[in-house]
DNA sequence: GGTATTTAGTTATCATGATAACTAAATTTT
DNA sequence: AAAATTTAGTTATCATGATAACTAAATACC
């Protein structure tokens, strides 16, 4: 996340560069923009999933799993190749999952040390029932940025 | 923070929204990539400033009292108000910064309430040594996104 | 001038991110 | 086939974000 409300103004930047080239300039205060917007949306979605007892992440396992084609179920680690946050907390938040019964985990055929992950109907109304409203979160954030 | 690696296709936000308006996928699809790619780069500041034992909240407080034209101290609510965490991790961070004695807090002498905060000679020298980093790790990361 | 409200900052507690160190199973190496 | 390494997932612990509830001082209201 990024804090900082007031972005600093161009003079500012060129001010703290060593190098003052225009282009430098100019990145740097794309970038700022970027992850000054990026945070203030991320924010606004969760707190939407907030709303909704729930969180970002939780959101976007339920969303890996059923976007998969040809399968129900997909292995742990097969969900973090696809979301980019430590194991140790993708164990918590599959496990809280499983407590509130989004997903079922069941041991995997082929090795034993691995577990299959699938969504419960549950889950998977769950994510019907959350994905307007997220659409919504965003599209009307955009809308405001066009402003 | 936006974890997904692999963003969903157009095709597959179609699917996903009810209203399937090219401006809404189009709009959805930008706000996902400015979030990943935004989300991508905090977390290599991030990095930079861990490797200098310090945060990006850390260093945002330290500029924004730096940047202040003509004072060379602000009150604890001065800087809330232009970083937005919460109080208590403005408190935290601050208590944390006077430990590590890069900034200093005194008591206001007209609103017995406030404190004042300065930075030190080491805190200014500090700040001096990793803003030159920190624009490097952003000019490089907006470089690498034009490729 | 006394009561009520607001403002400044702190404390306690929780949620959610990380890394390090671990067990157990699979795989590679020799 | 035994030993070493890698892979899958968990546990323990810490860092850093949040909210709720608090103290104390300032301000507003009657």
């Amino acid at each position: 996340m990024f804090f900082l409300k007031e972005l600093p103004t161009r003079q500012m930047i060129q001010g703290y560069a060593k190098q003052h080239s225009m282009e430098i300039v100019d990145s740097v205060e794309t970038a700022l923009l970027m992850m000054r917007q990026a945070s203030l949306l991320v924010r606004q979605i969760e707190a939407y999933f907030s709303d909704h007892d729930t969180s970002q992440l939780r959101f976007l396992i339920l969303i890996v799993i059923d976007r998969e084609p040809e399968r129900d179920s997909l292995l742990v680690s097969e969900i973090s190749d696809r979301i980019d946050v430590s194991r140790p907390v993708m164990t918590r938040t599959l496990q809280s999952m499983v407590d509130e019964k989004l997903i079922v985990m069941k041991a995997d055929q082929s090795d034993r040390r691995a577990k299959q992950v699938s969504l419960t109907e549950k889950g998977c109304k769950f994510l019907e029932s959350v994905l307007p409203g997220y659409f919504d979160v965003i599209c009307k954030f955009m809308m405001d940025l066009k402003k």
